[in-house]
DNA sequence: AGAGTATAAATT
DNA sequence: ATTTATACTCTT
């Protein structure tokens, strides 16, 4: 039975217009018009680009059929969202205090967004001036509404309206197919066979051509191909073309990611017992379509990699699509090549570094069903899969899951929901897992499989010594580098060793800190550093709005040497190259990183030891596999700490997990030196001890004191306008309109002013509510955003469900 | 009066 | 987002 009517979301992201609006179908249209195709409608007094979201039957209450409009044109032969994807938007806005097409859009590559433009055309009678302004000189010129002020479209209006120009608005995908000259043999066997007697002799290459046509009537060779088979040139090629032997035609081309070129096959490895338990459990529940988490908590080079790829192995031979997720800054060429070399072609790769076509080509291969499995960050979670049998969520504690520019989600939380979808079973993987995640698997909602080992049975953890630096700078003076790791660095090297050099450097707030016994300035209520305010010269607490002065002696020590602190890789490579100038250096940050492909050469360039130091952020603690790297020095381990955040404590942890398993990957033994102002700090000795389940159940202990997550659901409201006093009173209202609406046990901390007050002329101020269950303020935050929108007019407000962080 | 500007409401 | 209606301000 066919359906009446299209319902279709827009391409207007307001809350106004954030549902279905119902179109009619035309006749002309009735088959291709499909839940999930992109269409072109009549909006008000425009075109917009919709997604038919569904159809049905039933007219939206208070409308009539005359009042509903036609559906103009369908963009797609195909759905470009299954059902699945579009039942996932719906839900994710909902949950997200979000847009319906925010989601939409997200789940498609850019090239098949919208560009909306106005076709501008001269008509007889257009004075040169206004021709010179408004069509840059030409007859005709493509433009967007950005490229002219109010006033000029003002003037372009009245310029229609006088009859001198036109104005055609046009809509067209910001992407488009690639195609490549090919030719292709005409089908007519008895035809080729007819031109083939013709020519007896002479021309060689001619004849070359014929040949290979006969042996193929009716298929289509690239101009490459043709060279590469028949071994004839593009000219000779053209000559058969007018002999009527071949067609010229244009053939759809897919651009392939750097590196995406079939490599020899790996194959797999043998597991170790502990390995072979954690696939034997993982295996089970793809066999029985188990909807089952799986918790994969493994040392640094425990082999976790190996686990997942034999798991993938699996859900392939069964016929089901993987999914593999991995943190942006973990993507590095090696990880890529792992993958490729296991699974050769039938892989897709997804990140940021894809240009707009590789990325729209890699997804076209995935909806074609033409690739088992997909690698990738975040957004790859909404790879158009829809035989799903096993989800990956590798370093699952890693906060780039979470988005936190609207539209907000976790991509782990999209995961569980694909998951459960398709019946597939989900495998989280640290070293380090999220106490989230670690909580959850205590309380068995998740299977905790546990890897102790280090796969390569000769490898062993490293031996970590953690140097007070506050001693150091009393022996040294102000340095970068203790005598310690200096000494290390040159046993190493000399060794013919590389090191591995961490300047643990996040985010650009900083904190202040007393230099001679590490103290620093915390608030009274939520015992959390404090941020430098250096426009009103005070201290700061992101919770609670708690203010001090900055201290000019230290309140513990008595000392005067308080500092502002931070110091950048640049300045220390300088000083490597100083101290030690006999060994190269590579660096490795987002400055050096930024070009397409610069990060594969650096690392390439270090596997082949052209250097013997990689010096770098928090991208040289990642998934990075180097035999010879036997020393790891961690220049600062304090700057994560320092952070106002509940999860500093868990994010310093981590970190220097992460980054002492780089160490002795192979049989040397590793070294690892971490330099802090704070050495008897619990995340530092327990990373010392490679003890995550101490490091666990303490932190677990303060969480529960403190009253934060894991043990409590948090959401964050953020408002922010142009206006610093209009915030602050429309944030205390909020907060006073919550609180009475709100059910008693949601805490609310706040309204407070964000770390940096001031961004992009707006002015910001939060609030974060914490409670017992996940849902318990929707119907309040759901008609706060609904508010939001008829207050104040530059006034804006946004809602994040379990914020990574409080910044 | 007429042009320019700011704000609210509607969009199937 | 963008268009349209409406009210308001400034200029002549």
């Amino acid at each position: 039975m066919v359906k009446k009517y299209a319902q279709v979301i827009v391409d207007v992201p307001t809350q106004q217009t954030n549902q279905p609006y119902s179109y009619l179908i035309p006749a002309e249209l009735a088959e291709q018009v499909q839940a999930g195709v992109r269409v072109l409608v009549a909006f008000g007094h425009r075109s917009v680009l919709g997604y038919v979201v569904g159809l049905s039957d039933e007219l939206p209450k208070d409308l009539t059929v005359d009042q509903l409009k036609d559906v103009l044109t369908v963009l797609d032969e195909q759905p470009v969202l299954s059902k699945e994807l579009l039942a996932l938007a719906k839900d994710l806005a909902e949950k997200n205090f979000s847009f319906w097409v925010s989601f939409l859009a997200l789940m498609l590559p850019t090239a098949l967004k919208a560009d909306y433009r106005k076709e501008l055309t001269a008509l007889p009678g257009l004075s040169d001036t206004d021709r010179v302004t408004y069509l840059d000189g030409q007859s005709r010129r493509l433009v967007k509404t950005k490229d002219f002020s109010a006033k000029g479209w003002r003037t372009i209006l009245r310029l229609q309206k006088d009859g001198v120009l036109a104005v055609r608005n046009v809509i067209e995908n910001k992407g488009k197919v690639k195609t490549q000259l090919a030719f292709k043999v005409i089908d007519n066997e008895a035809e080729l066979a007819e031109k083939a007697d013709q020519m007896k002799s002479g021309a060689k290459q001619q004849r070359a051509i014929l040949d290979f046509a006969l042996a193929h009537p009716g298929q289509t060779f690239s101009k490459q191909e043709w060279g590469e088979l028949v071994d004839v040139s593009p000219s000779s090629l053209n000559t058969a073309v007018g002999k009527g032997v071949l067609d010229k035609v244009q053939v759809e081309v897919k651009r392939r990611p750097l590196g995406a070129v079939t490599s020899q096959k790996e194959s797999a490895k043998t597991l170790n017992d502990e390995q072979e338990r954690a696939y034997t459990r993982i295996t089970k529940a793809i066999e029985k379509d188990d909807n089952k988490v799986f918790l994969l908590e493994g040392i640094t080079g425990s082999g976790k990699t190996e686990v997942y790829l034999q798991a993938a192995q699996k859900a392939i031979d069964e016929g089901k699509q993987v999914l593999f997720l991995v943190p942006e800054i973990a993507l590095t060429p090696q990880m890529q090549k792992r993958v490729q070399d296991r699974f050769g072609d039938q892989t897709a790769l997804l990140h940021s570094g894809l240009s707009n076509g590789e990325r729209y080509d890699e997804w076209r291969r995935i909806r074609e069903g033409a690739v088992q499995v997909v690698v990738g960050a975040r957004s790859a979670v909404f790879a158009p899969l829809n035989r799903l049998g096993l989800i990956i969520v590798d370093e699952e504690h890693e906060s780039s899951y979470s988005q936190s520019e609207n539209p907000h989600y976790s991509a782990r939380d999209v995961a569980f929901w694909r998951a459960s979808y398709h019946n597939a079973p989900v495998v989280l993987g640290s070293a380090t897992p999220s106490l989230e995640s670690r909580a959850r698997a205590q309380k068995e909602v998740y299977d905790l499989l546990s890897l102790t080992k280090r796969a390569n049975p000769e490898a062993q953890l490293p031996k970590v010594d953690i140097v007070d630096m506050r001693q150091e700078l009393l022996d040294n003076g102000d340095t970068n580098f203790s005598k310690e790791l200096l000494e290390k660095l040159k046993e190493h090297l000399a060794r013919g060793e590389q090191a591995v050099l961490l300047l643990n450097r996040r985010g650009f707030s900083s904190f202040v800190m007393c230099r001679d016994c590490g103290y620093v300035p915390r608030d009274p209520n939520c015992n959390l550093a404090m941020t430098l305010h250096m426009d009103t010269h005070t201290l700061k607490c992101h919770y609670c709005d708690y203010q001090a002065p900055i201290p000019q002696v230290c309140p513990v020590c008595g000392s005067k040497r308080i500092r502002y602190y931070g110091t950048g890789t640049e300045k220390v490579e300088a000083e490597l190259k100083k101290r030690l100038p006999e060994y190269g250096v590579i660096r490795l940050d987002q400055d050096t990183t930024r070009k397409k492909g610069a990060m594969a050469k650096a690392l390439a360039d270090f596997g082949q030891k052209k250097a013997q130091i990689l010096l770098g952020t928090q991208m040289v603690a990642k998934g990075l596999d180097f035999p010879d790297v036997t020393l790891v020095g961690v220049l600062n381990a304090d700057t994560g700490l320092g952070l106002p955040d509940f999860r500093a404590s868990e994010k310093t942890f981590q970190l220097l997990t992460q980054v002492a398993g780089r160490a002795g990957r192979s049989k040397a033994r590793g070294e690892v030196v971490i330099q802090t102002f704070n050495p008897d700090h619990y995340a530092l000795k327990f990373a010392q001890q490679h003890d995550y389940e101490g490091f666990y159940r303490q932190e677990m202990a303060i969480r529960h004191a403190a009253e934060f997550p894991p043990y409590f659901y948090t959401v964050q409201i953020q408002c922010s306008d142009p206006d610093e006093a209009k915030v602050a009173l429309q944030s205390a209202k909020i907060a006073a309109w919550l609180k009475k609406r709100l059910p008693e046990d949601v805490l609310i901390l706040g309204p407070s002013p964000r770390s940096i007050a001031k961004l992009k002329g707006r002015y910001f101020f939060q609030m974060i509510l914490k409670m017992k269950k996940p849902d318990e303020a929707d119907e309040q935050l759901r008609e706060l955003v609904d508010r939001s929108q008829h207050a104040e007019k530059d006034f804006r407000l946004e809602v994040r469900r379990d914020p990574v962080s409080f910044m």
